[in-house]
DNA sequence: CCGGGTACTGACATAAATGTGAGTAAGGGC
DNA sequence: GCCCTTACTCACATTTATGTCAGTACCCGG
């Protein structure tokens, strides 16, 4: 457990949240559980390996709760945890800039910022 | 000028401010311009390189504006644009709920993490 | 004409993130 | 017995992000 510092309140929440993926997962979630499957569903673009090690980062730093019904074929559910959803509501901010700003965003030479 | 698409606001807000540093370089500039030395001493941790590219980055999607003085020796200060003020107002929210958990944060294990 | 300060650039190396495709275990239906 | 579904695991391959270090151009003060 080596502890890790933070210079400010953003960098701890971006060491959190951080990655391309946990930001739609979060939001994915926020009405209610899904299942492994149905979540890969829900998250376009994303692959099964991807995703489960993002759940399972997801599950160690406390955002979400993952319960395992004992069933043949097998189910496993994931929801988010009352801090992951207090993380959620913190991005929803987040979530309407971008929704404000997408044209401006998708007219971005992304080809030429890397 | 590949268009990218996203499939939602977050997804596209993630794709301007993602990465490790451009969260704190936004932060560390709202309150006024900074020259690149500056900067490089406000955010610490971050290399020269990381930083140049960075601040390339966000010149390019519109976040911040580069002034050259022409001066010797040189003189570039670095500045929020209209559209970085908005993101970075928006992510105010992501930055107060780091604060309000960083003891928590801090308290993850982040070696199980990775 | 030497060293200092500033804002870089370039070659290179490593680390972290992401992706691909195959394989596994379990029991139920046929 | 065989195939189906589900939620994975494993062995890679590749891409992206980050870091290190040396070097450059400029003028100035000594």
């Amino acid at each position: 457990m080596k502890k890790r510092t933070f210079t400010c309140g953003l960098d701890a929440a971006i060491a959190v949240m951080g990655g391309k993926w946990k930001g739609l997962i979060l939001f994915t979630l926020q009405d209610g559980p899904l299942r492994f499957g149905e979540l890969r569903r829900a998250v376009p673009g994303i692959s099964e390996r991807v995703l489960i090690l993002q759940l399972r980062e997801m599950e160690t730093t406390g955002l979400l709760h993952r319960e395992v019904y004992h069933q043949v074929p097998p189910k496993v559910e994931y929801s988010l945890t009352e801090f992951g959803h207090s993380l959620n509501t913190a991005m929803a901010s987040l979530g309407e800039w971008g929704e404000e700003h997408v044209e401006r965003i998708e007219a971005i030479p992304w080809d030429q910022v890397g």
